[in-house]
DNA sequence: TTGCGATCCATTTTT
DNA sequence: TGGATCGCAA
């Protein structure tokens, strides 16, 4: 095995031989590379790759690291049998291989879009809920989520997300308000989760990590499959993960690795204490350092480093550059996102006609899905091939969702969700239509009376019927149930997707029908598929993935790195966000800390761009500079600007408001310079005398 | 009741 | 931008 590039902390934490380590690694220090030799190294010292888990939160970086392992030991069957998922996916295999100690292996998988269509069901059918309490489906949904995966009750939840974590008395009135509603909605939910059959992501985790924590004979015959646990990412993972990961103690070797200053998913329970009470929690534990960094610059780092200090938590964290010094980040300016978006554009285009840079050098970070939009449509303007990472998956575009209604019928006809929107589908059938048939639909037993009754019903298109009848066979075979049910339905599909259909819809499908190809059921199929929406390649533009530009979400960006990283919109009211300061102070940090993700991707170039709307969105020491920069008239305009705002709003944060001049270069774009100068005009107005013909 | 068109609305992050 | 909701005609 290959253990020369290791450095000696490195090594240090890939040979450990005690029973559990946390290794605390800064971004960029070979977190990854770590966790791998450590896998290489396990193997290569006799441990066969099936009692090795690997767990992470992205199955991209799960299946990397395992084919990076796989690819050190190319003949040996140990390596092989290898397990790398995700926390979710991993329960999911547990449930299914083990149907003996989980009696849910039956059950439908559904995804959050499924989830909130019940919650929307339930608080349709009770309308006060959403009256009284003044939260919509998807705030309960996500109540409902936090409050399981954090393992809170409704009361310590409610008080935490709603109310600011405020424990007076106001707040306990408004909690003994509104709980009631949210015991009915939830107590709802779970039981037409039972009837139905349905097991959604968190109860994923619960059944596994709850059912192992209470059943000490289930717990010694799963934990003893394994020796070796290898957590990555630890800081996000939260307080249920924990209750999963603390049953495998006893039997195997935990070996997680995290960064504290990168926990970026509280919002969904993500609790670093899994990091820093590790020691307290875990006994026979040892904590090892990585510090040394070796993506990025000194001056990358600087940033970074600055951005933490600001901090009021300690993280206590410094990252040195072992390839030392480099150019100073960029901070550029502009008067709106779509300037914004074509000069980033223009810059990766210039790399590449100008110095022969690869497109697949430059990351493209921003805040959410949406903010990824217009730099879209600038790259598509140029014609730059790029990849978007972080968008909805296939599974949850519409038109896949419609064919796979027909297939979840077929693996669980008590699958209401699915009845729901299959029946919608076709001609005539609206909600009322379809929840009267589902009322007597689920009174049946199985595929056959279901037909029965729906061909009794004498429904206007025939497919309906025709399309389950078509597949009720091939529950065993969902790539040809895939095809058979596409056939038939294809001419309803067509209308329903007008001119989409042919060209943007359809094609879809072959892809679907492949993945399905290596499922040996449907309900596995879709388990898998709901779990792992995998197809960001395809959404790629241009000819090969591998030379396109990376649009990423900060949030799937962990991991992700290249030479020139540009980081979007780092605005006033969005770093952090309006909302999140709201939100209080733990909100904030959090948003520090996804700040930090996104500067620390950047090995050589980084650009930091912003918005500014308002002259006010500056800080004293950059009016200055502008003042230097802008000429004359201009100057006393900014600063008059300046004057009349600064008495209001003083309370607003803005993390890049303090930032020391020397760390980096702050840019003003020509053209954003000049509309900004512009932007109130106080000269002379052009009166009617100034123009006309000269009647003298 | 369905299904279409129009209007409005709000925009964080994801297994 | 497009997604969700509303109102109206068939």
């Amino acid at each position: 095995m290959n253990i020369e590039n290791l450095n000696p902390s490195q090594r240090k934490a890939v040979e450990y031989n005690g029973k559990h380590l946390l290794v605390l690694a800064g971004a960029g220090t070979g977190k990854t590379h770590t966790i791998i030799s450590r896998a290489a190294y396990l193997i290569a010292n006799g441990v066969q790759g099936k009692r090795i888990q690997i767990l992470s939160f992205t199955r991209k970086s799960a299946s990397e690291i395992v084919e990076r392992v796989n690819s050190m030991f190319r003949e040996s069957k140990d390596a092989k049998q290898l397990n790398g998922s995700t926390f979710h996916a991993w329960c999911m295999n547990i449930i299914k291989t083990n149907p003996k100690v989980f009696k849910v292996s039956d059950y439908t998988v559904i995804d959050r879009d499924d989830q909130l269509g019940v919650f929307k069901l339930i608080c349709g059918r009770n309308p006060k809920v959403i009256d009284e309490t003044r939260l919509n489906a998807k705030t309960l949904l996500d109540l409902y989520s936090f409050a399981r995966n954090t393992r809170k009750n409704i009361t310590e939840t409610v008080r935490f997300k709603c109310l600011n974590n405020s424990k007076d008395g106001k707040a306990d009135k408004e909690i003994e308000k509104i709980k009631p509603y949210l015991v009915s909605v939830f107590s709802t939910y779970e039981s037409k989760k039972r009837e139905r059959k349905y097991l959604d992501y968190d109860d994923i985790l619960n059944v596994v990590a709850i059912g192992l924590k209470n059943n000490k004979e289930a717990r010694d015959y799963i934990t003893s499959q394994y020796d070796h646990i290898l957590v990555d990412e630890m800081q996000d993972t939260n307080p249920l993960q924990w209750e999963l990961l603390s049953s495998f103690q006893e039997k195997c070797c935990l070996f997680c690795v995290g960064d504290d200053a990168q926990s970026i998913y509280a919002f969904r329970g993500a609790d670093f204490t899994n990091v820093h009470k590790f020691n307290e929690r875990v006994p026979d534990s040892e904590i090892y350092r990585l510090e040394d960094n070796y993506r990025s610059t000194q001056e990358i780092l600087d940033l970074s480093n600055w951005l933490l200090k600001q901090s009021p938590l300690c993280y206590n964290k410094k990252l040195n550059a072992t390839r030392g010094s480099g150019e100073l980040p960029v901070i550029m300016n502009f008067e709106n996102e779509w300037r914004e978006a074509d000069w980033v554009a223009c810059d990766i285009l210039d790399n590449f006609t100008k110095d022969g840079l690869e497109y697949n050098n430059h990351l493209v970070l921003v805040r959410s899905v949406y903010a990824g939009r217009s730099i879209e449509r600038s790259l598509l303007e140029k014609k730059i091939p790029y990849v978007v990472f972080g968008g909805v998956g296939l599974m949850a575009s519409a038109h896949i969702r419609d064919v796979a209604s027909a297939l979840r019928i077929i693996a669980n006809i008590y699958d209401e969700i699915a009845w729901m929107r299959y029946l919608q589908l076709w001609e005539k059938i609206g909600d009322v239509t379809a929840s009267n048939l589902i009322t007597e639909l689920l009174e049946l037993s199985d595929i056959d009376e279901c037909l029965v009754l729906l061909k009794k019903k004498n429904l206007k298109d025939q497919g309906l019927v025709d399309t389950l009848s078509a597949i009720k066979g091939l529950n065993n075979k969902p790539s040809d149930a895939i095809r058979i049910a596409l056939a038939i339905m294809e001419s309803r599909l067509a209308i329903n997707y007008k001119g989409e259909w042919e060209k943007k819809r359809k094609p879809d499908f072959q892809v679907l029908m492949q993945l399905a190809e290596k499922h040996g059921s449907i309900s596995e199929f879709i388990a898998e598929y709901v779990l792992d929406p995998q197809l960001n390649e395809a959404s790629a533009f241009g000819s090969d993935s591998k030379e396109a530009v990376t649009i990423s979400t900060i949030h799937s960006a962990k991991g992700l790195e290249a030479k020139v990283c540009y980081v979007i919109n780092v605005s006033v009211g969005a770093y952090p966000s309006t909302r999140s300061i709201d939100e209080g102070e733990d909100a904030v940090e959090e948003e520090r800390r996804v700040l930090y993700v996104a500067l620390t991707r950047a090995k050589d170039e980084l650009y930091v761009t912003r918005i500014i709307t308002k002259i006010q969105d500056y800080s004293q020491s950059r009016i200055q500079q502008i003042n230097s920069e802008c000429e004359g008239v201009y100057s006393s305009q900014i600063i008059e600007q300046q004057d009349d705002t600064d008495s209001e709003k003083k309370s607003t944060v803005y993390f890049l408001d303090e930032l020391p001049s020397e760390l980096v270069i702050d840019k003003i774009s020509e053209q954003t310079r000049f509309e900004i100068s512009t932007k109130t005009y106080t000269g002379k107005p052009i009166a009617e005398n100034d123009f006309g013909m000269d009647l003298s």
